[in-house]
Formats: structure tokens, C-alpha cells, sequence
DNA sequence: GTTAGCACTTAACATCAAAGAGTGCTAAAA
DNA sequence: TTTTAGCACTCTTTGATGTTAAGTGCTAAC
């Protein structure tokens, strides 16, 4: 907070926070007459004008055209969030819903992200993203290879606690089922903690080597380890109500809805700008502020989830430039930090209290 | 085709044809002059004039109001695609991605019918839906526990040739890795082939009784086999390209895209309506002909994929009521019957020519 | 420093007229 | 009997015009 940046009267900071509030409960430009039945606000429209202009000058408001009240920019909003906006607290249906959701007897990760986001969606009245990310890292800590046939098997993958990926394999040939499991162990042995680039083929070799006899199985297993570990679960976003955009005056407007549902089927442009986001806190880009330049209008708040130290998903709200802030911002604090508990104090729970978790 | 139904001279089911695809080329109600351009109509525009009338009468055109070009009804399109429709034939190109497609190195079906999906939506320029249906009695071929630690397993559960499904089981107390290797194996013996609903508390006390001493891990194993069986894998849709709508002037009418976002988010009734249709053919749902009555303006193409004999999913375009009929219907079916085909080849696949596949 | 007053700007709305497209009907032509 | 030309009629679309209301900027007075 440089004091240039801060440089506000209490009462241009009294203003513009109305103006922004006023905003967002009406959605229309407000003028200085408007302002003037607020209480805290005891001056006439004209020296609220002139604060206006001021602001204005500032850059913390904008005019749509000569003559219509003011619209904060995307300053405003900035300032209104970083400096301005009271907390939010949750009401008693609500703490009790996140408590409902936390509860629930599900530990799978995947689902959690998405049952929160639909939550969060529904709480915010705004559309929700459900994210995981790809895996930048992945790593299996234990392989197991079951049986199938003379000819296939399925290679369980156990890559952390609430997440087990498994791949049919396709082998070549025909094999014993000692030979299989054996091949769960090796692959252990060999490459447990790696990442897919980290399998060399000095390792493959290794791997071949200790399989003896049946080192034919390595190669199309190989394969499918490489693909869960890279390619396979290359990240997902789902969009949770997106029609409930439509109920807010701005995407009224085709073009600009457009650009939203654009948005949302270029997953990957949101994925990106999850993992380049701050893990810490809950991220807030208002209008243009990313990269994405079609969301000039509307206003993005997510927060990762991280299982360990590595963030596993996120969840977050897109909604109009002028939303609910608060709300919306302790909403996806709340949840995404409830999931984050779930799932850590998973660990720690290893002895098990009851048996309704599975 | 009772001769009432298809009671239409040649020359009335000539201008229906000529009206059905004017409008879905240009849009816009077609007149009685703008078909006498076309050389297989040499008629004056009164005499064609007069035909319209009675195709009106009949109930294959409507008129938006006293004096404007015709537009087709709902039986108008019904017949069109029934009747009048000519194969379309894909292109080289067509050929070639769906191939691309299917001769890729996967063999997940979600994944095969999501891709396909995205093709369908790609090549058609139509909104897409893969579609994968609460599976009504999903079985368990076999069952495998894998030990994680004293007090949790995995327990993997091989549902046909290309599902498998994991679950993480908690246990309430610890036990021998030897207790939880046996527990697949017993399980597999009782229980597997069997429904949700067909798991009863007899058969519970039998994998009890022969899992001896270590009874106490069969509770909490048995719940997780239920949600997997049951609730878990819960139907699910996935929208590709919604954006795409927006192209269509018919989705220039916010309360129609309303209609239809809404739709996008009540998966169940998508769910439903998959479940309900003919799965043996190509379903082609015109405007109000199904239950869902938002969807006035839109129709619904979709083909159902199976397995075996039990459908496992569909693939599915929703677009405008005036969509290129010959060109979604062949691409649906085609892909459909591409995965189909792969999925189901596999069992036949067993002994395996290369090691490209996983 | 604050306020009242007033001229000015602009969007939004309603009204109106003219243009255009297409029909239905009648009567004539084939 | 079927087809066609002609014409009056209906309804939408478009553009122009004037009016209203909201809100500003500025100046001068408090």
C-alpha cells in the first residue's frame, strides 16, 4: 500500500465505495443524486460531483457516454476489493450446507471439487468452475498388476491417497499370471516416484532385465504407465450454471455472452491461468485484468486446492464484473479450504474413527 | 407409412422438400416466389401459391403471422427427415479424422465417447452431448483388494472389458495384508455378477463366514461395493461447444438460449430421455416431439453406443430445428457405430496383432 | 469548502410514415 | 380442370422525428 496508490479523502474512499455498492445492487450507472439519500453521505449532488470528476480523473471511475452516472473501472473494482470490502460472513444455512457437503461419506477428490463447485454455485447464484489440473508432476507410488487373461491385465496405479488410476494393458503375447503380478512389484521397484520423464530407458531396461524371462510384457506396459503419468488425465474444467449468467442484465448482450461460453470451452486458457495463479489466497481478476481478453466484463474468483504441498484442483465463480464480492469471495474461501481439510486430514486420520468413510 | 400419412402428390412433397431446405439454408421464411427460381419447381408462384395452402391445411407449414414466406411445422421437419431426405456422404476429410479417431491408441470408452463427441460437434458445427448413462445394474466380474496400509485398501473392481472401477475403503480396525488380498478373492466368489440390489444380508453373512476371524473388514468393503454399484457413477453429460448455438439466429432470442442452457444443466432429463429411446437406430427428436418442452425450436440427434448388449453411452448433436438433417444424422451415426464397433471388436481382439493398443 | 442553479448532452422511448415482402382471391388463359 | 396474371390487403421492417428524463459541468453565490 504505497501512499499514491492509497491517496483517497475518507470520503472519496465513502464515495466510491457507495458508487460500487450502489453499482452492484442496480446495475446501472449511478449519478450524484442517487448518492445523495444515502445518510453517510450528507452533501449536496454537486460536491458529490465533484468528488465524481475527481474519481473520475483518478481513474477509478469511467463514463459511458457525456452525461449518465459513473461505473467504476476496473481500478475501482480493484481498490473496492483490496481496500474496501467487509467481510462476508456465512448465514446459518449456509455453514450448515458446507457442513452437509464435508460430511458427505465420499473421499474421491474429483468428486468433491465438483459437488463444492456446485454448491458454490449455487449459494453465489453465479456460474461455478469445477478444475483439476493437469497433474504437472505426476507420480505413481505403487503399481499392481491384476490378471485378466493369458493376454491382458489391468495396471492399478496408486498415485496418493485419494486418487488410484488404472489402465487396461494389451500385451503381445501370452503370459502366466506370475508373471503379471510380478510386474506390479518391478515397476515398483523401479519406478515408484518418478515422473514420466524420469523414465529413462536405462530404467526400462533395468525393468526388463529383472522381468527375466518374460520381458516382453515391459514394453506395452511401459507404455500405458507413460500415458497415465503424461497425456492421459490432461486436466478438466466443468462448468456448473451457466445459464444462470443469462439472469444478469450484462450478458444480455449476445456478443458478450459469447465470449463467455467461448471462455468456457477453451479449458485449457482456464487452466492456465489457474496454474500460473497464486496458491495461497483466493485469486480475484477482475475484467481484463488476466490474459483473456473476452472477459472484459465479467470477473473470475478461484482458490486451489492443495493435497500435500501439490495443488490437485481448484474451484471458482465467473460471474459479472459487478458481482457479489464478498459473498463470493468467503464462499469459495470457505469451501475450497473445507475440501483442503477434508482431504489433508485424511492422512492424519489414518487410524480411522468410524467406518462411514470410505 | 399408412397412405394417409404419405397421401402427398409427387409435386407437393417436391415444394415440401424445396421449403425444408430453403429455410434451413437461409432461415427465413420461404415464399411462394422465391421457389420459382428453382428449375424442378416451373410453376408460377400462384400455383405453388395454392400448393403452400394446402400443405398448410394439412399440417406440414405454418405461417408466422397473415402474410409472410412458410415455414415447416414440427410434422413438416418429421416428415422431411422421414421421407424426404437424401443420404449425405461424408468427405474424404470426414473419413479421414473419424478414422484418425478410432484408430487411436485408446481404449477407455469415456474417453472414446467424449472425443467422439467433440468431433461430432466439430464437423457438424452443432452443439454436442456424450452422454453416459447411470449404468440401471451395473455388475462386478471380479473384484481384487489391494493394501495400502494396516487400515486401508484399494479395492478395484473390474466391471466389463473396458471399466474398472477403485475404490479407497477405510477400515475400522487394522488387519494382515494376507486378510485383505482374501477379501478380493471372496468377494469375487459371492458376490460377483450381482446387482446392487441383489446383494442381501445372507449373501453378506456368507462373505463374513468365510472371511473368518477378519469378518469385521467385510462391513465397511461391502458399503463401498454398493456405492459403486449404485450411486456412485451417477449418469453423466457432458456439453461440447455450447458457444456454437450462438451462431444461429434462432439463439439471438435470449429466452430461447435461456431454454436451452437450462436444458444443458438438467442432466437427469437428458439422462431420461437417452434412457427412454430406441436403441437401435439413429433418434431424432424434432422441437416439442419429446417431453422436454424447451426446446421448441431445437432438435436432438442422438444414437445410443452398446456394449455387449447393454448401452453404455450416446452421442449426441442438439441444434436448431433447422439443422442440416442428412449431414448430423450420418455424422451421429457413423461415430456411434465407429465406437460401437471398437469397443465391442475388442473382446474379439484377444489375442492381440500389435502392441498399439492399451 | 459547499451548494444552488442552469445550460447542455445523450440515451431511451414512442410515434409515424414509407417500403417491402408475401399472401388470398378472382378471373382469365391454357 | 389446371395454371397463371393481377390486384387488394396484411403485416413486418426500417428510418426519421420529437419528446422525456437523467445526469453532468460550470459558474456564481453562500
Amino acid at each position: 500500500m504505497k501512499p499514491s496508490d492509497n491517496d483517497l479523502s475518507a470520503r472519496k474512499k465513502l464515495i466510491l465505495k457507495a458508487i460500487v455498492d450502489a453499482h452492484i445492487d442496480e446495475g446501472e450507472p449511478v449519478g450524484s443524486k442517487y448518492l445523495t439519500q444515502f445518510k453517510q453521505l450528507a452533501y449536496s449532488s454537486a460536491t458529490i460531483r465533484n468528488e465524481m470528476a475527481e474519481l473520475e480523473a483518478m481513474g477509478y471511475l469511467e463514463h459511458p457516454y457525456t452525461s449518465s452516472g459513473r461505473v467504476p473501472s476496473n481500478l475501482g473494482y480493484r481498490f473496492y476489493v483490496d481496500a474496501l470490502l467487509q467481510q462476508y460472513s456465512m448465514t446459518a444455512q449456509e455453514i450448515f450446507e458446507l457442513n452437509q457437503l464435508m460430511h458427505a461419506k465420499m473421499l474421491e477428490l474429483d468428486k468433491l471439487i465438483d459437488r463444492a463447485t456446485k454448491l458454490a454455485s449455487s449459494m453465489t447464484n453465479y456460474t461455478g468452475l469445477s478444475i483439476k489440473p493437469r497433474p504437472a508432476s505426476c507420480t505413481v507410488n505403487r503399481f499392481e498388476a491384476i490378471p485378466v487373461d493369458s493376454s491382458s491385465l489391468v495396471l492399478v496405479m496408486l498415485t496418493g491417497v485419494s486418487t488410484v488410476k488404472t489402465k487396461y494393458v494389451k500385451l503381445d503375447s501370452e503370459f502366466q499370471k506370475e508373471e503379471m503380478i510380478k510386474l506390479g512389484t518391478v515397476l515398483t521397484e523401479c519406478i515408484a516416484g518418478l515422473t514420466a520423464d524420469e523414465i529413462t530407458l536405462p530404467k526400462i531396461m533395468e525393468i526388463e532385465r529383472q522381468m527375466g524371462v518374460s520381458y516382453r510384457i515391459v514394453s506395452p506396459a511401459i507404455k500405458c504407465v507413460y500415458d497415465a503419468l503424461s497425456e492421459s488425465d490432461s486436466g478438466d474444467v466443468k462448468v456448473e450454471g451457466a445459464d444462470l449468467l443469462l439472469q444478469y442484465p450484462e450478458y444480455s448482450d449476445i456478443s458478450r455472452l459469447k465470449g463467455m461460453l467461448n471462455l468456457f470451452e477453451q479449458k485449457d486458457q482456464l487452466l492456465q491461468l489457474v496454474a500460473d495463479a497464486d496458491d495461497s489466497k483466493v485469486n480475484v481478476f477482475i475484467g481484463s485484468e488476466n490474459s483473456v481478453n473476452t472477459m472484459n466484463d465479467s470477473t473470475l474468483v478461484f482458490k486451489t486446492i492443495k493435497e500435500g504441498g501439490r495443488v490437485v484442483g481448484a474451484i471458482g465463480i465467473i460471474g459479472p464484473r459487478r458481482m457479489n464480492y464478498s459473498r463470493v469471495i468467503s464462499t469459495v474461501n470457505q469451501l475450497s479450504a473445507a475440501i483442503s481439510e477434508t482431504v489433508n486430514g485424511n492422512a492424519a486420520l489414518e487410524e480411522g474413527n468410524n467406518s462411514d468413510n470410505n
